[in-house]
DNA sequence: CTGTTAGCGCTTTCAC
DNA sequence: GTGAAAGCGCTAACAG
């Protein structure tokens, strides 16, 4: 591979100056020269090398992105196509993507030895939940990061997300402009951040359109099919009219799971009962009924995590009114939403 | 950060020396200095910086990896998946993943410029295609790399692939074994590799058990739903007794289009006509009817590629029937598989 | 056994 | 305008 040497030598001056051409030092290098070193590094085919770069600047121009670890079961394609948008993202703005993955029940020591070995400059975190270990380690270590997702709000730091609560009301309002009043949730457990946001936003436009909520109607569970069918089962053993006509999930997954268990018990979906998930997930258009759900604005959101966190990695100041970005998800009406029964 | 010549100085000792035990260069050091090194830096909490790492070694200790620009309609999680599989070997080898994206009708000046700025020390390339222009480039320049998918037969490199010709022998025997012999199948068009594949495997499987293959039975189109239900539109305008009762598809996508216009044509999936799909794609085992799909053993295929690569990487020799790995596809049989009408 | 030293390829003062 | 030279943090001859 040619260095900055063989550019040199072709073209007949030292490699201060065909760094200062490179580099575009405007003024420090006659018209003349500058031209000839082009011409040099077009012959030879030179282009400077990255890690040499890197070293001099102490910078490694690479962006860690973390996978978790994830059982098959429970795999998210929301998180992957994220990856693919901050990649995107990451190159339009110089960087590159360094992806990594780690066992969720110990996350800092992969953090720890990317940082401590300069392997990057800065991290997107996903996925973060109330006291993320990574979320404090980082601040703590005042190392560049921005988060797809909040955690304390005690914390001060760098966030994208997706308002869950905005989404989750426009969704009791659609239900309820469908004739809905029974509405029911399924969240995911209590210390889950995203799910709570979800929560919030369903009480909030249920207690604006002064309809009830039954201390039954919040069920909670994990990110499964099975916690969907349990719901269900469980409220269709309510007497009739209290039964819900229409139920908004945390996540696709769990919205299929209720799906499943109605097809069981009879119930069909879209006409006895509504339901709405969240995510988008490739095929659920497909399914019967093709099921409605919330899509996250994933391409927004990576590119706003990778501004930021260019932002800081310049040390350029962040509005503080700018560090903090919610962007609305979008609802997607198929048809597991019909008329109230 | 702390650097080598701190813990040198906290040691008391060359940097050189400190670089000898951090190395494990056994007999370099007495037994006496190494301990006091490794004092030294963990009180400091020294980690080699890897950029200068590298720069020395001119090595980068990174992976390419590319995601294709994709239309959001014709979404792959099984190379987002893959992704993941690949960053997780990558890691267990001491490497990292650079994920990065491309035009995919401009490929090549994103290779060459990771090479030729020494980003990377070698690539995973992934859906190669005859005449693959990054097979080419790299085998022309000589660059270590492995692909996830074959190319010209010709091309002598370092591959692993899912056995699509085994596959869908398999699932011919499968369906014959339910009593189908019209089987049909809808591949890719005829320039893609891994659709032709599967075509051969489905040819000899046929032709094996005797069956005759009827020139219009096999249907070929892109990927996406559309294609399947031109396909089953096709051939149910075909008289009764010369209708396929089986068809075989390349991609879930592409299955998924046949069920949906069975469903507008009163054909019964499973009853009428049995159908398989193939990636096993999130979701497909909700359908209605559930999806019978091939599942690509993705994880070893990850494994398998960057255990090659780290051996090209280390410049030993690779033996020349260990280049090219074929690992067969799970075949998952649902519901919309049964037997003949 | 241990230390001195020469770079890896590049950027950036500082002289001229 | 241009070049000589220092040095980013590390490894590996080479000397002692």
């Amino acid at each position: 591979m040619p260095t900055i040497k063989d550019v040199a030598k072709e073209a007949g001056v030292s490699i201060a100056t065909v760094s200062y051409v490179l580099n575009n030092k405007i003024d420090a290098v006659s018209e003349e020269t500058r031209q000839e070193v082009w011409r040099a590094v077009e012959k030879i085919g030179y282009m400077p090398n990255v890690t040499a770069r890197n070293l001099r600047s102490s910078r490694s121009r690479l962006i860690g992105y973390a996978w978790h670890e994830q059982p098959r079961s429970a795999m998210n394609p929301v998180l992957h196509n994220f990856a693919y948008f901050l990649a995107q993202a990451a190159e339009a703005a110089g960087y590159h993507l360094l992806t990594f993955t780690f066992p969720s029940y110990d996350p800092i020591p992969v953090y720890d030895e990317l940082i401590r070995t300069g392997r990057v400059d800065g991290f997107i975190i996903a996925s973060t939940v109330t006291d993320d270990p990574r979320v404090r380690y980082l601040l703590k270590r005042d190392f560049p990061f921005v988060a797809f997702g909040r955690a304390n709000s005690e914390w001060d730091f760098a966030w994208v997300d997706t308002d869950g609560e905005a989404g989750f009301a426009e969704g009791v309002n659609t239900l309820r402009a469908y004739g809905h009043e029974r509405i029911a949730m399924i969240a995911y457990d209590a210390g889950s951040l995203s799910g709570n946001y979800r929560v919030n936003g369903y009480i909030s436009a249920m207690q604006a359109a002064g309809l009830p909520i039954p201390e039954n109607y919040i069920w909670r569970g994990i990110h499964d099919d099975q916690t969907g069918r349990e719901a269900l089962s469980y409220w269709c053993a309510l007497p009739l009219d209290q039964r819900p006509t229409a139920i908004l999930a945390v996540s696709d997954m769990i919205a299929v799971g209720v799906c499943e268990q109605a097809r069981q018990c009879g119930i069909h979906i879209g006409r006895d009962v509504s339901v709405i998930g969240f995510d988008n997930m490739p095929l659920t258009q497909y399914l019967q009924p093709s099921m409605s759900t919330f899509e996250q604005p994933l391409e927004e959101i990576g590119r706003a995590c990778i501004d930021m966190l260019c932002t800081l990695l310049a040390k350029q100041p962040l509005d503080p009114h700018e560090r903090n970005v919610l962007l609305p998800p979008r609802l997607i009406l198929r048809d597991s939403v019909g008329s109230a029964p």
